[in-house]
DNA sequence: GCCAACGTTGGC
DNA sequence: GCCAACGTTGGC
């Protein structure tokens, strides 16, 4: 388990009608499988990179306002994500083969809602977030790194009023 | 609903 | 190995 020191930042996406943080913290132990995932960077940082006890930002895309709306935590590092192998799930994967996996996910528990929504519009001309993955025009990455900045910058922010 | 940006596929 | 075509993401 990292310390607080070694600990590291990331922030998923999800897209609520599909998959909410509501749904998250509803879910037996607040923790669910991040599967799903078929861009090859994002699932890297989920097989390589993703430790237990680091902290991830739970985005909300494609709605309005888009917003960070919570945090959740890395409690099951990378392992093989079984619905690339599940002919009957939407994210079947045919090339995918169970002793050489495509894909891999982590599991998260859900930690707390933030104070308030950081909505795109606001993170948008942060002091201390011009460099964000999230704000970089044209990014797409579904998990993405956070910097330790990044992360003070954005938890003191939903703290305050908006 | 539009469309820019991106990642992947496949012809050559 | 190049690159056009295609499908997807996701803000607006």
């Amino acid at each position: 388990m990292p310390t607080s020191a070694n600990r590291r930042h990331w922030l998923v996406k999800s897209e609520p009608d599909v998959f909410s943080f509501d749904d998250l913290m509803a879910k037996p132990s607040r923790t669910t499988h991040w599967d799903g995932v078929r861009n090859y960077q994002a699932r890297n940082t989920m097989r390589d990179d993703m430790k237990k006890g680091d902290l991830v930002f739970f985005y909300h895309s494609s709605t309005d306002p888009s917003a960070i709306v919570g945090i959740a935590e890395v409690v099951r590092e990378g392992y093989p994500d079984a619905s690339a192998l599940d002919p009957a799930d939407s994210h079947f994967d045919p090339k995918s083969k169970a002793d050489t996996p495509t894909w891999y996910m982590v599991d998260l528990e859900g930690t707390e809602k933030l104070p308030r929504p950081l909505s795109l519009a606001e993170l948008r001309g942060v002091k201390g977030l011009e460099k964000m993955t999230l704000l970089q025009k044209g990014s797409r990455l579904s998990v993405q790194p956070v910097t330790a900045a990044e992360w003070t910058v954005i938890t003191k922010l939903a703290s305050k009023k908006g």
